[in-house]
DNA sequence: ACCTGAACACCGTTCAAGT
DNA sequence: ACCTGAACACCGTTCAAGT
């Protein structure tokens, strides 16, 4: 009763910058990245072609602040845990959680690296490397090593999920992908690699690679500098 | 004397698919990806803007195929050594160097994950995975990990080649990115982290990423599997 | 068969005009 | 101040028409 406005999910109601963001997020579910056109988007809105730019410097820095609302959720909810390699773990399965239900996040991930949402992983990252004992030089190239994973296979996972059928039809696009690599040399993919390929579960081997970092972070600092030139 | 065709570098000559795809790289080099549309390059080409879809399906098998002239080349010129671990450092920095001569690649290469140039890495990293010998489930894990974190990297460092000076604004401008970073949450980087961001040398960090892999990988193989589920 | 370039069906962004 | 929507300056791709 206080306030006038109807609450206004899209049609009614004052424009704001929430507003505008979370209809480009509805429509990046929805319908995927090449939907979210500035039309397209100002007709879900009820509104005029340049009515958004008065909230948003353009198209991109829409996209980012979309990415960004996705990844703050991710750290509010990612359980923290005693064992900052724990906490670790849980961030990164969070992340790729977040990209299965919104696969356009990694792609826009990858897109540009001075965004919200990147500084907001850096940091998160930096603050458990630390918590993990690691620090100084070692800790900017393991946490520089981790990010290029994570938005690696945020990529990847991104680029693919659209295209590999998830029912019974992914063990048979799946099979086909890896003949083709076997063709490509026969002699350097062993069959079990291939098989391995077919049966593997995406969120599994996303952790896998999590861990082999882990282990290879752990195995540096314990074992000191190897062949890298110092400083 | 034997062939009547001038040898046409652009202008002149019978178009064909190498031309087109050679013509591609000089504008992406020249005038980055931008620069790319089918209008600036049939000028380049002196055709009609047709022309090309009878050599090419459309942009993105162009830029697919550009891409892969390049990544073909490392693969070509990489120095293979006995120790198989070497050879694949020697692989990560010529992909690392070819990137920073076509930035472009970087980004090309997160961007369809069914791309030749992307299949030739898989092989190649499967095959040197191979002669390490990490194989079966493991070989698979490790590999999509490298394949991750390769890509990642060349994205990043792709999109940071353009916006970060190279000359003496270089230290300037990584200052404030360090900078930035603390601000968002001062207790949690170090002051060391944060002053390795600025001195950090990307080729050498891009190279301890990889290390740190290798070691990961190598530490698994050694204690076996850790606490990721069986199977 | 190969090439041309107008035409088509779109884009993101700007800006004079309205309220 | 906020919003509108026509106009602007582009895109990639198609296709009838030419050679």
């Amino acid at each position: 009763m206080i306030d006038p406005k109807p609450q206004g999910t899209q049609r009614s109601g004052a424009l704001s910058r929430e507003h505008i963001v979370s209809a480009t997020i509805e429509l990046l579910d929805s319908s995927g990245e090449s939907a979210v056109t500035v039309r397209a988007l100002t007709a879900h809105l009820s509104t005029g072609r340049g009515a958004i730019y008065h909230y948003v410097s353009g198209k991109e820095e829409l996209l980012a602040a979309a990415t960004d609302q996705i990844i703050r959720a991710v750290f509010e909810t990612s359980a923290d845990d005693p064992d900052a390699r724990q906490s670790l773990r849980n961030l990164a399965l969070g992340i790729f959680d977040a990209l299965t239900e919104h696969p356009w996040v990694g792609i826009q991930l990858g897109r540009e690296p001075r965004q919200p949402a990147v500084f907001r992983i850096w940091t998160g990252i930096g603050a458990l490397l630390q918590r993990m004992g690691v620090t100084g030089h070692a800790s900017s190239n393991a946490g520089a090593a981790l990010m290029n994973y994570l938005l690696g296979a945020a990529a990847q996972y991104a680029a693919t999920v659209h295209k590999v059928p998830s029912g019974g039809d992914r063990k048979a696009y799946l099979e086909l992908f890896a003949a083709e690599l076997t063709r490509l040399d026969s002699e350097v993919i062993d069959q079990e690699a291939a098989a391995a390929l077919v049966e593997h579960d995406d969120r599994e081997q996303f952790l896998a690679g999590v861990d082999i970092f882990l282990a290879g972070i752990e195995a540096g600092a314990a074992s000191g500098r190897s062949e890298t030139g110092e400083q």
